[in-house]
DNA sequence: AAAAAGATGCATCATATGATGGAAACAATT
DNA sequence: AATTGTTTCCATCATATGATGCATCTTTTT
């Protein structure tokens, strides 16, 4: 039996996907509490019966947008590892980098929903999605900074953490920063790219070439 | 004639004073939208119609509140460029992680503030306080850079930005991601320093020693 | 074509929320 | 003590918000 958010997916045509997609996009626009259900009937274009009719209630869609976005970044995560297995820190790096800042660009909700739900509280509390988490040590293994789940330290943890929120704050800060380098999207991206690699390659390589 | 922050500022334990201490805290923990003047309140142990007589409407407390954090981590800044003036890239460095991290792991309330209000929106739209944009290029002088104004360039200030913004996620996120660590605070804090040390020192001396 | 299942919108409800008027309590001034 | 000004709370209001019942329309199945 699927799922609500399966059944969105299977068809992107469908109402259910419709209302997710408008969920997502004002949920990380606003915050959780910052979005009312009229709002987000009304930038479908129905009525909040009919969200209610196919998401039920506030807290319920809120969740499966959560889900849907992790699922959807964790994939990007495997993808990367996939693309990266075998080559060296550097291009693990750079290939990393560029793949995931590509994916949090054109999904700006992505990283805005992460951030506030890993900084800030939902009232009602509930609603929480750890797997991001769970899956760092992963990501540190598969960058080289540890050789298996044993070895992975804190510190390599607390690593991979630094480069994800990087990528996470330049990429959903992307209007105010745009403001204070006093650039346009397209040179934004690529200042953003060099910075990160110029930071984070240096470090890397120290680091890795001292396991 | 004195503001009502200011007034609260001169009096820490006036009404007015208490109640955006709590006023701080709540829209730390939930955002603008997720708090109401009733949970503030409540907190304070006052009657909602006290909290209007003493800030107006809901939305000039929010700004009240920014307003205050801003300043005061400016203070914060400006104390740093004073003690680091002179000193080599690496000690300006840890000397800037070292205190500003301090400071923000002591009021976590002002890097999620900083963090939601640069990267979310408020409905209503309004409530923007720029005056940390405008201060980045001053960073990146004291810093060294950049020699002056004029040679500031955007990568430059990118580089202040992702200083910023990985103290900013590291101290609001502490929750979170002392959890993904399985450490307590106080290796928390050990790590989330040497971990900023680690990627940023390596970087900066090579910029610097590139200008 | 009839029947069943699915989807949509109108009207409505209960509660939450921001905000205010005015009385009472308190403090300062004369 | 009387007066004036300040602070606090109670009662109340208008609107916003999440949610649902039910009738209507649409699609699918028989």
């Amino acid at each position: 039996m699927p799922t609500p958010l399966e059944k969105a997916r299977k068809n992107p045509d469908s109402m259910k996907a419709k209302i997710l997609s408008s969920a997502r996009h004002l949920f990380g626009e606003y915050g959780y509490h910052g979005v009312t259900t009229r709002m987000i009937a009304k930038e479908v274009g129905i009525d909040i019966s009919t969200l209610h009719y196919h998401w039920g209630d506030k807290e319920n869609l809120y969740e499966a947008v959560i889900t849907d976005i992790h699922d959807e970044i964790i994939g990007v995560m495997l993808d990367i590892e996939k693309i990266v297995h075998g080559k060296s820190v550097e291009v693990r790096l750079e290939v990393a980098i560029d793949v995931m800042c590509d994916y949090l660009f054109a999904k700006p909700e992505v990283p805005k929903l992460i951030v506030v739900s890993s900084f800030g509280k939902t009232r009602p509390d509930g609603i929480r999605d750890d797997r991001l988490a769970e899956h760092a040590p992963n990501v540190a293994i598969a960058m080289g900074l540890a050789p298996d789940k044993k070895g992975v330290s804190p510190a390599d943890t607390a690593m991979v953490l630094a480069i994800s929120n990087a990528m996470y704050s330049f990429t959903s800060g992307e209007n105010t920063f745009k403001g204070i380098l006093k650039v346009e999207h397209d040179e934004y991206v690529t200042i953003v790219k060099k910075t990160l690699k110029f930071i984070l390659i240096p470090a890397f390589t120290q680091k890795v070439a001292h396991n």
